[in-house]
DNA sequence: CGCCTCATTGAGGCGCATCAACATGAGTGG
DNA sequence: CCACTCATGTTGATGCGCCTCAATGAGGCG
């Protein structure tokens, strides 16, 4: 990634756009140093590959995506980031290469805890809060093995596009609008399926009057109810209170 | 389940069957109340649909899985358990029936901190335990992803009987020797596959002299190593230090 | 022995991948 | 403005991998 792409100015302003408050739990006098802006353009990535896990990514607008990619070029999509998600390295598997990467242009925020490790390991709070974000993650995990392990192409896709809707989409009422900013190929290395498959697919969506699609990268379900009948899993994406 | 077959009394000499410490957090006098043992049968399951978080089980012998069924009765098991492994309710998701279900005869040990739960928010090494216990969670979760998004059913079989040699099995230098306590359907439903699928592969990874099976539940892995190289992930099964 | 569960093996079919052709739109340079 | 390129999306033809259904074997148990 173009490091000329970093924006090192980290104040007030700036921070108030990123609610997620990692940045919180660092000292005052570690504040200006430790967690910075970048603004990554669609495809750039970020390595994960060192091990520690004190260096978080928050997405603040776009969408990213945790990937692996297999030594013939397979690649699978393990998370989906999208504005107010956070993730650190150690999601990402040995074995094969593990990279943060954007499905289109995005903002993030880069916290690095490193620094002030020691401190951290005796604050309860930061150490519920790691808790509980990493315990959301395993929860959004559990659901995507059943997708990815008994569900059909069709079920699939209908249960991304729902959970496109709830998660970044304007809800009103039984309806939603939805920005998809990610390839078909994205889409299909989400699923486990292929890019051909995810546009067949689609269109079967689009003729059953599941979704009305205004262009590639956007879509209207008028039923979102409808669409989650589809497929036998209710999705879960409300952040919920553990411990 | 029986609730026979709790075994109540919890003293010091059945304690040090059980390493992982959990119930080390509790405060002395909750100790005896807070946590106990009990003996699964094949089959027998564990609701963990209570959605509080503060109920664990560990397993001490035996295989469990975290299983979760939908509506027309497609099964998928989204965690393995062997003995030491920890799992709590929400792993399990949503909008589907979720349990942790014995795959054989097995022994668990339960321990409920909801009622000193005011108590571990202020405990950092509570907190911290947590985060770890559940990013090594993590982890395997992105391996499985992987596995059932990208690999094929060859794959999957060598990659599981990899990850049950390395998790119980007794290593002999390249050699392992494993007891695999769970049936054609359990291991069917851990990959996304199907029993005969499963019965197939494995009598084509048996003629390729990649292992050799005693009976169908134990069988001997000549070289692992060779095993490993049919699957292009290398598997996360030590517990990383994180934070 | 009969009964049950689990494992194995075979026949056949469907779902999705693969390969290929073409459409579409954005960007670039003339 | 058009010509050209390139990435992406769509659609069709074909084939293979895995599922489904069914029959048989193998072992455990009353």
């Amino acid at each position: 990634m173009d490091e000329n792409r970093r924006v090192a100015t980290i104040n007030g302003a700036e921070c108030k756009l990123c609610e997620h408050h990692l940045c919180s739990f660092l000292p005052d006098r570690h504040k200006a140093c430790s967690h910075s802006f970048r603004q990554l353009l669609r495809g750039d990535r970020l390595s994960v590959d060192d091990g520690s896990c004190l260096r978080f990514w928050v997405v603040l607008s776009g969408t990213a995506a945790l990937c692996t990619t297999l030594a013939d070029g397979r690649r699978q999509i393990v998370e989906l980031e999208t504005p107010g998600d956070f993730t650190c390295g150690l999601s990402a598997i040995d074995g094969a290469q593990g990279w943060i990467e954007a499905l289109c242009d995005c903002m993030i925020c880069e916290v690095d805890l490193s620094q002030v490790a020691g401190i951290l390991r005796n604050d309860p709070q930061f150490a519920l809060d790691m808790f509980r974000r990493v315990h959301n993650r395993l929860e959004k995990s559990a659901a995507h093995i059943v997708a990815l392990g008994r569900l059909d192409s069709m079920e699939r896709i209908c249960f991304f596009l729902s959970e496109m809707a709830r998660r970044t989409g304007r809800l009103n009422g039984r309806q939603a609008r939805v920005n998809l900013p990610m390839t078909r190929e994205d889409i299909a290395d989400y699923l486990g399926l292929n890019s051909e498959t995810v546009s067949r697919i689609l269109g079967r969506i689009k003729k059953a009057g599941l979704t009305v699609f205004i262009s590639p990268t956007d879509y209207v379900v008028p039923d979102l109810e409808a669409l989650e009948r589809r497929f036998p899993i209710t999705p879960t994406y409300a952040n919920k209170e553990a411990v």
